[in-house]
DNA sequence: CCCTGTGTTGGAATC
DNA sequence: CGATTCCAACACAGG
C-alpha cells in the first residue's frame, strides 16, 4: 500500500508468550525493520495442546488473549489479524516463508526448556532458508540467561542471589517499556496469503494428557488455516471442550490486562502498601492481589510495564522508603521473585521441572513418586507416571485433587482452583504443604501436576519452583515450619466466608465449627443441614447434603512427616544422585530404626 | 573453626 | 487487638 515505504522486506512476527501489542521489544525490533510485508503469526502447537495439561479454563484464557489481540491488529489496519496457522512451528514455519517470501523472522525470547530446544531447531532451519532471525528478551525483567552469568553460571536459588545478579546488569533497573505501534504494515494480498493446497502435516496426537477434557470430537487440526479457512483463533468447541466447563470469572486478553493494572496503579494507597504477606489468602470479593499473574503468563501485559508503573507510584509516594532497597515482599519484589524462578530453570534446564536428574532438588520418600522418564510414548499413554507405594497414599491425592478432605479450608481452595483457576498465593501454600510434608507427604510433583491443569496463570518454572519450596526440597527448608489446615484459614477468615462460598454444603454451620465441622454435634449438624459422614464421594443415598469426615488425624500425620523429612534430610540425597537415578534409594530409607536420629526422636515421642 | 544473622508469608502462648 | 517470644532447629553467607 505505502510505496514510499517499502524495503521490500517481508517480516514474519511469531507471536508466543508475548500475546500484546505494547511494550513489546520483539514487536517494536521487528516493524524498526520497516517492512513491506507484515505478518504476525501464531502456531497452533500439537506440543503445548497435547503434551502439557491444559484444562478449560485456561484453554478460554489462551483463546481470549488471541482474540484480542487479533482485534488490536484489525483495528490499528483493517487487512490485519492474527493469522493462526494449525500445525507445529518446526513443520509450518518453513513452510510459510517459502510461501510468503518471508526475508525476517522475529519473536520474543524464551528460556523455557521445550521452548529453547524447539527455537534452536527453527532457528537453523532459517539459516539454512536464508531467513534473517532477530530474538529480543521481554518476558522477565531481565534475561534469564544473563542473570544465571552474573550469579557465576549457577541457578539462582535465593533472592539475595538474584538481586546481587541483577545489581550487576543496568544496576538493578529493568528497561523501560518501548512504545506500542501506532500502525501495522499490510500483510500480502488474500490471494497471496491463502495457504489452500498447501501440505499439510497431521500432528501426533497421542498421548494426550489432555483427552479427559474433550467430550467432543477434536477439529483443532482438520485444516492448516482452520476449520473455516480463515486463520482464526480456535474456539472450545474445535478443541472439543464445552463452552460450560470454562467456569472461571478471569479473563483474558490485552485489553482487559491493561483495564485491571490501570485500576490497580490509580489506588496508591494498595500499591504503596502492598506486601504479600499482609494480602488475605481468603479475600475473594474482590481478591486481595492483582490477578495480573495468568497476563504475566500469556504475555498480554508486559512485566516491565507493570514493574515501572508500580515504581514511579512508588516513587512518587517515597518519603521513609529507604531508596532501591529490595523489598522482596512488596510488588516489585514479587515480579522480581518471578524473575528467579525462570533464571534457576534457565540454568537447570528440562530436569528442573522434575526431580530425576534435578540437582538443585532434595530427594525425600515421598508416596506417589514419579517413574524415571520414559521415552516410550505407549508406555506413558498405558501405565501411570508414578509409583503407587501406597493406595492409602493415592486415595489421600485424590481426595485433595478432588477437593474433599474433610478440612475445610483445603477442599474450599481446591475446589476455588478448579472452578475459578486461580487462588491466592497462600492459598497454594497451604494446600501444597498439606499435599506433600505436611500432611500426605505425596510427591510436589503430583501436586505440580494438578496446579499446571487447573492455573490459568500456570508458568512452568514459578511452578515447580514454588512446589519445591513448600515441599522444602529446594530454595527453603524450614519444614519445622508447617501449615495448619484449621489455624492458618482461621487466622485470615475467622468466619469462613471462603468455606461458605466453596464448600456450600456447610455455608450453616456456626463459626464455631466452620473449620473443623466434625467436631460439631450431631444435633447441629442436622440443624444445620449437613451431615460430617463418609469420604465425599457422590452417593446415590437420599439423606441430604453430607460433608465429608477428615481423612486423617493431622496432629498425627505432621508428626510423621516431621520425622520422615528430619530423616529424609540426613539421608540427604538430591534429584542427581546416582541412588536416586538407579532407584537404589529405597536401601537407604529401609530399617529407619537404625538411623540413630531417628530414634532418639521416636523415643521421645 | 565457631558464631551470628537472615531467609518473601507457621503456630501457640503471652503480654 | 498487635507485637513479642518460644517452639525446635534447616541452609547459607559472612565475620
Amino acid at each position: 500500500m505505502k510505496a514510499a515505504s517499502a524495503t521490500n522486506k517481508v517480516v514474519l512476527y511469531w507471536h508466543r508468550t508475548d500475546l500484546r501489542l505494547h511494550d513489546s521489544p520483539a514487536l517494536h525490533a521487528a516493524l524498526a525493520l520497516n517492512p513491506s510485508v507484515f505478518i504476525p503469526v501464531w502456531t497452533w502447537d500439537p506440543h503445548y495442546v497435547y503434551r502439557s495439561r491444559v484444562g478449560p479454563n485456561r484453554w478460554r484464557f489462551l483463546l481470549e488473549c488471541q482474540s484480542d489481540l487479533s482485534k488490536a491488529y484489525t483495528k490499528l489496519n483493517a487487512k490485519q489479524r492474527l493469522w493462526v496457522v494449525r500445525e507445529a512451528p518446526q513443520t509450518v514455519l518453513p513452510k510459510l516463508w517459502k510461501r510468503w517470501g518471508v526475508t525476517h523472522l522475529v519473536f520474543e525470547k524464551d528460556t523455557d526448556a521445550y521452548a529453547r530446544a524447539r527455537d534452536e531447531a527453527v532457528v537453523q532451519l532459517a539459516e539454512e532458508a536464508g531467513v534473517e532471525v532477530i530474538v529480543k528478551m521481554g518476558r522477565t525483567l531481565f534475561d534469564p540467561d544473563a542473570l544465571v552469568s552474573k550469579n557465576g553460571g549457577k541457578p539462582t536459588m535465593s533472592m539475595s542471589q538474584v538481586e546481587k545478579a541483577a545489581g550487576k546488569i543496568d544496576r538493578g533497573f529493568p528497561q523501560k517499556p518501548v512504545e506500542t505501534p501506532g500502525s501495522i504494515p499490510d500483510p500480502w494480498d488474500e490471494k497471496r496469503m491463502d495457504l489452500a493446497g498447501a501440505e499439510h502435516e497431521g500432528p501426533e496426537a497421542e498421548p494426550d494428557l489432555n483427552a479427559v477434557h474433550r467430550t467432543a470430537a477434536d477439529q483443532q487440526y482438520t485444516q492448516i488455516m482452520g476449520p473455516k479457512d480463515d486463520f482464526g483463533v480456535p474456539t472450545l468447541d474445535e478443541i472439543g471442550i464445552e463452552a460450560s466447563k470454562a467456569t472461571s470469572p478471569h479473563r483474558g486478553g490485552e485489553t482487559e490486562a491493561l483495564k485491571l493494572l490501570d485500576g490497580h496503579i490509580k489506588n496508591e494507597e494498595y500499591i504503596g502498601r502492598f506486601e504479600k504477606p499482609n494480602t488475605s489468602p481468603a479475600a475473594f470479593e474482590p481478591q486481595s492481589t492483582t490477578l495480573l499473574s495468568p497476563h504475566l503468563h500469556f504475555g498480554s501485559l508486559s512485566v516491565r510495564k507493570f514493574w515501572w508503573d508500580v515504581q514511579d507510584v512508588m516513587n512518587k509516594r517515597k518519603k521513609e522508603n529507604k531508596p532501591n532497597a529490595l523489598i522482596p515482599t512488596n510488588l516489585p519484589g514479587q515480579l522480581l521473585f518471578r524473575d528467579m524462578y525462570f533464571a534457576a530453570q534457565a540454568a537447570v534446564g528440562e530436569p528442573f521441572s522434575r526431580t530425576y536428574g534435578n540437582h538443585v532438588v532434595r530427594f525425600i520418600d515421598w508416596h506417589l513418586q514419579s517413574k524415571p522418564p520414559s521415552t516410550d510414548a505407549e508406555d506413558a499413554e498405558n501405565e501411570k507416571p508414578y509409583e503407587v507405594d501406597s493406595p492409602e497414599a493415592e486415595e489421600w491425592f485424590i481426595r485433595w485433587r478432588e477437593g474433599r478432605t474433610g478440612f475445610p479450608w483445603i477442599d474450599a481452595l481446591m475446589r476455588q482452583l478448579k472452578q475459578e483457576g486461580w487462588i491466592h498465593h497462600l492459598g497454594r501454600h497451604s494446600v501444597a504443604c498439606f499435599l506433600t510434608r505436611g500432611g500426605c507427604y505425596v510427591s510436589w510433583e503430583r501436586g505440580a501436576e494438578v496446579f499446571e491443569e487447573l492455573l490459568i496463570d500456570h508458568e512452568p518454572a514459578c511452578n515447580v519452583g514454588n512446589w519445591m519450596w513448600l515441599s522444602c526440597t529446594a530454595f527453603f527448608a524450614q519444614f519445622y515450619r508447617c501449615y495448619s489446615p484449621v489455624a492458618f484459614g482461621k487466622k485470615w477468615d475467622p468466619q469462613g466466608e471462603l468455606i461458605r462460598r466453596y464448600c456450600p454444603e456447610l455455608a450453616q454451620f456456626d463459626k464455631k465449627y466452620i473449620y473443623e465441622p466434625w467436631k460439631a454435634p450431631i444435633a447441629d449438624q442436622k440443624k444445620w443441614g449437613c451431615r460430617v459422614t463418609g469420604d465425599g464421594k457422590p452417593s446415590s443415598s437420599d439423606d441430604g447434603p453430607t460433608y465429608p469426615k477428615p481423612m486423617f488425624d493431622f496432629d498425627e500425620r505432621r508428626q510423621v512427616c516431621l520425622d520422615g523429612m528430619k530423616n529424609a534430610y540426613d539421608v540427604g540425597l538430591h534429584g542427581n544422585d546416582p541412588q536416586v537415578l538407579d532407584g537404589s534409594w529405597k536401601s537407604l530409607f529401609e530399617g529407619e530404626e537404625e538411623n540413630p536420629k531417628k530414634r532418639q526422636k521416636t523415643e521421645k515421642i
